[in-house]
DNA sequence: CAAAAATCAATCAAAATCGTTCATTTACAA
DNA sequence: TTGTAAATGAACGATTTTGATTGATTTTTG
């Protein structure tokens, strides 16, 4: 294999991956490991890429992905944006719900209304809303371990207490035909609830959730004005035929 | 794997969970326990997170050294003994009320009963009872901000969907003819409908609140057996003669 | 309070990785 | 074909990383 197209490959692979052993090179390129050595001097020294003990790493250690995680930290300025601008609808006197989800979460910081109440299922939230003096009312019902989000009947039974001048839900799918969808079915009633329960409603979805559908139905696209961060204008279009849009720029 | 990569991925995970424990690491890298220590202590001089007994936090974590002042405070020990004594009525099967307040919170940890359910109106008892994978169900209502409890009519009616078996209650009185009371009025209707849906009621508390009384009544003393941790044989007769009393030894 | 359990820092030997040297192979021009 | 320079791969001692062990320290438990 020629110099030049291991190079290539070694960069491409390193794009791809982030962080590569020496001993994946060796394996992908069948050459050995003097060579690969070698090829990993050189290209440090072309400023393509950092050595690291073990094999090479990218050179800008932006706060980026990974593994797993990589969406919830990739999508994260991004939610942020979209939860700043969500946070604005609140108004002075307003009696809202916010979901649980790391979007809602987000808009906590940047609500600055006066005189609010705020009703939510998410336990992380409270923190962030005593923080700032709001108070707060909890739904009931069963704690799902994972994200310590209040689900079920009991939650169900808690909201119906209540009705809110707008509601702020956070979804795992937007789609033409199939409407706001979310994967936990028990989770989905609970949304679908306080959507029914609001003058207003918003639902927050990075773009990676546009044209997504998941297992469970909340409702259907007229039900609320979608917050989102990108759209292409032919999908805009076609949503906006629907229901309404707030597409925040960057 | 890769130092680059573990690093990554530990900074990654505390970036989403805040906090994580040294297992979790050695499990999600599959390293040694070594390895880990030692990426955390690097790490650590990095400034990029904190290390803490048990694992790592995020930089700026306030929540802290709670258990340290816990300790200090004075009647801690003898509400850990009321606590741990009062855990062991807890039995396999058990639908369990467990109040919020302190002393009941120290009763999680000792509680050793399998297939249990427990239903509470404490926001910091739900970290405690999710480490231990109990199934836990919290009540709805207001939050109240210095003793995250849940109060009011929302949690009224979360409760009346339950029944439980066993259910434990703080107080902050205890008196022969007022029974047992506590300041806020909208807490002790909360604790005296659990203690009208429990078969079997007990009420907790250290020496300091018996033969007390505060402003809000929640029961008659006959309601409910109460477990303490001193009194002296005059007052134990006078209390005997109208409910069950255990009294925990030193 | 004291025993038990968990966590910790320090140490050390084994394993993996590294840089260097050198003999061999390859490419290509004379 | 032959000479030469570049590229390659194997070898070896040096360095870094790793995981297990030990005993100290902290936290939890009874």
């Amino acid at each position: 294999m020629l110099t030049e197209e291991r190079h290539r490959l070694i960069l491409d692979l390193l794009a791809e991956k982030k962080v590569v052993k020496l001993q994946e090179l060796v394996e992908a390129t069948s050459s050995s490991e003097s060579t690969i050595r070698r090829d990993l001097s050189q290209l440090e020294k072309e400023k393509k890429l950092r050595r690291v003990h073990g094999g090479a790493a990218l050179l800008h250690q932006k706060r980026e992905e990974l593994s797993v995680l990589e969406k919830s930290t990739k999508n994260m300025e991004e939610k942020r944006l979209i939860a700043q601008y969500a946070a604005q609808f609140v108004q002075d006197g307003d009696c809202i719900y916010i979901d649980a989800g790391t979007t809602t979460l987000e808009m906590i910081p940047h609500i600055h209304a006066k005189d609010i109440v705020v009703v939510t299922n998410g336990i992380t939230h409270l923190e962030a809303l005593l923080e700032k003096d709001i108070p707060t009312y909890l739904l009931g019902g069963l704690i799902k371990k994972k994200t310590k989000a209040l689900i079920g009947r009991g939650a169900l039974h808690s909201l119906e207490h209540y009705s809110f001048d707008k509601c702020f839900i956070g979804v795992n799918g937007i789609h033409h035909d199939f409407g706001y969808t979310t994967p936990d079915p028990e989770e989905a009633m609970v949304k679908s609830l306080a959507l029914k329960l609001s003058r207003q409603a918003y639902v927050l979805a990075d773009h990676s959730k546009m044209n997504e559908s998941t297992f469970a139905k909340i409702a259907d696209l007229e039900a609320a004005t979608i917050i989102t961060d990108e759209l292409d204008d032919e999908l805009l279009a076609l949503y906006e035929a629907k229901t309404a849009i707030e597409v925040v720029k960057k």
